[in-house]
DNA sequence: CTTGCAATTGTGTACGTACACAATATCATC
DNA sequence: GATGATATTGTGTACGTACACAATTGCAAG
């Protein structure tokens, strides 16, 4: 493995100077860069990461802003795992990461964590925004030397190092195609809009309809809920959307909350037919009624992957000074009661 | 962090003597010893691993034994590239990775890498187990001091660090799931079983019917055909099967020869009437019918992720020296038209 | 040909560890 | 008490890098 001093040697130069060419440090003569440019292609050169860190003996400090895990049903749990895993496996290169949680229906809970984060001075943030519109403007305050990546929802026009996340529009049309695939003669599927509405859910609701809308044939009716009702809204509208006529052969919850639409269809619906659940997020009690066979599929974005990736990013933007994508789509994962055991929560 | 020196001034010793004490090299008084062994207590003092791997400077060379990777349709290029990708991601570390390819149906081809792998005198050993039986044999010469993974296929029996990879028996009850909710009113699904049969084959089917003999009404037809024959020999299995008076709804397809199936079925059945299909593997040819809509569902185990975390595996037990569990179970990834996009093939 | 000054280049030290080797302590023997 | 042998302890160097600082070069002005 080739190391700073043959790159010197083959360049002709001092180690000296192809340090100054590795970190752009600048005062090197146009003819040294070059031959140092040269020498590091020709015997494909990486700096020895040991001793780098070794000699830097650097703590790099990341700060973590997102709802309070047990928010959502306990999905925020999820990337504070991810990252948590992240940054253990990176603590031989002195990552360290803070949390600043904050409460995912409070802008001003938002405001506050945002302030403290910065006070921390961090090297990276890793922001889920979940507010849009505030974090908009917020992000104005990160001074510019600070890199800081997106998970969970994006926000394109920041200057963000990268986005890590799902692809809602996508998942929508994913779940039009399983009900259209499994709902057999039945052509009619309902929409379950939880509310209060978010960018999520109007993606999904719009990539549903597109699929849909190909078909000539499958007709869609929409319903809102309020999601952080009672169980008996839940139930009056299953209720209601049971009673019809034509009742629908599937059913599309467009977030975590599908646990509530199952368990009004389990309590009203006749097991046999009960039209097909496909929600949202593996939290504890939509994985508990899927295993029990009240929901048929989940739709997953591995949001422990999204944190884990999102510490990664900044490491490697920050530590090892690699080029970063700025967009990193999670997979769209099917989830079923044959599979759920293989699937991070 | 608490240094070498620190407890060398903690115990009123040389960093000498420490040194001694930590690897038991003897030549230690034992006051010297107690003190030293004390300090190491307090301080709470763990080797710092960069600076022990930079003065060993050691040189980690993996060596990956698996089939060629144009082998299956391509699909061995996938562990490959996982691998390559950790092998880059580690290069700061000192890792490196040597490949020992063989072709996929002759064992002795299989006997021959096997002995200039281990002629390479690696530090770590990757084995895709393709032949169980002939591997089991072999894995008999391979140093104890050597650790080594399986991944693709297990032997459970071999003393082996770890294994990664596909629960087979679950894939195959994931199958028979998501054929008999998309198969609709037709109660009849056929199993497609392409020779030479081996281990992963075997246990699809036997998940497909555990699956099935649950439920009491779907009946479950087997078919074989010759994987390495000609398409027509497709054609004619397929042909005899259309041509049945009670024609199943959903097809299974127990390996990475869907794409025979698929085309054997465009050719003879007419698009409206045709049976729901589902295989295996993202290979290119798979991958092209399923966007075309002539595959429904394709399972995959992201064999690029298991190729990565093999190597990722063995570095964290030999450089890290941490804990390993041994079965790392790839998820069991639904793949449709819908987000195929989103997988690594 | 100096001198002064900026641009460029080279050198030394530290990071924490492993290990060879030098240095010192201990002790029996004469 | 001197000698030598052995047990114990301390020191120096290297691993590959980053960075401060010293040294050298180039070049225009005097």
């Amino acid at each position: 493995m080739a190391t700073i001093r043959n790159v010197a040697e083959r360049a002709r130069v001092s180690i000296g100077t192809v340090d100054r060419v590795i970190h752009r440090r600048g005062k090197v003569s146009k003819e040294a860069e070059e031959r140092v440019l040269a020498a590091i292609e020709e015997l494909g050169y990486r700096p020895n990461l040991l001793a780098r860190n070794l000699k830097l003996k650097r703590t790099l400090t990341f700060a973590a802003l997102l709802p309070e895990p047990q928010q959502d049903g306990g999905y925020w749990a999820s990337p504070t795992r991810g990252i948590r895993r992240a940054a253990a496996s990176l603590a031989g290169h002195q990552v360290e990461v803070v949390f600043f949680h904050h409460d995912r229906y409070r802008e001003d809970s938002l405001r506050e964590s945002f302030e403290k984060m910065l006070a921390a001075k961090p090297d990276g943030l890793l922001i889920a925004p979940v507010f849009p519109v505030a974090c908009g403007e917020l992000i104005r305050e990160i001074p510019a030397r600070i890199p800081y990546v997106f998970f969970d929802s994006d926000i394109p026009a920041a200057d963000r190092l990268a986005y890590i996340g799902q692809d809602s529009c996508q998942s929508g049309r994913l779940a039009a195609q399983l009900l259209s695939m499994t709902a057999g003669a039945n052509r009619h599927l309902g929409v379950i809009r939880v509310l209060p509405t978010d960018y999520h859910i109007e993606e999904r609701v719009r990539g549903f309809r597109s699929f849909l809308a190909e078909s000539d044939e499958i007709r869609v009716t929409a319903h809102d809920v309020n999601g952080s009702g009672e169980q008996e809204s839940f139930d009056e509208v299953i209720g209601s959307i049971l009673a019809r006529e034509d009742r629908p052969g599937g059913l599309f919850v467009t977030n975590a909350r599908t646990y509530r639409v199952a368990r009004a269809v389990r309590r009203i619906a006749r097991e046999e037919h009960r039209p097909l659940i496909i929600g949202y997020d593996l939290i504890e009690r939509n994985v508990e009624l899927l295993k029990a066979g009240f929901i048929d599929f989940l739709i997953s974005q591995d949001p422990d992957q999204q944190g884990f990736e999102g510490v990664q990013t900044l490491f490697r933007h920050l530590a090892l000074r690699e080029e970063i994508r700025t967009t990193i789509a999670m997979p769209l994962d099917i989830v079923t009661r044959e599979n759920v055991a293989y699937y991070r929560p």
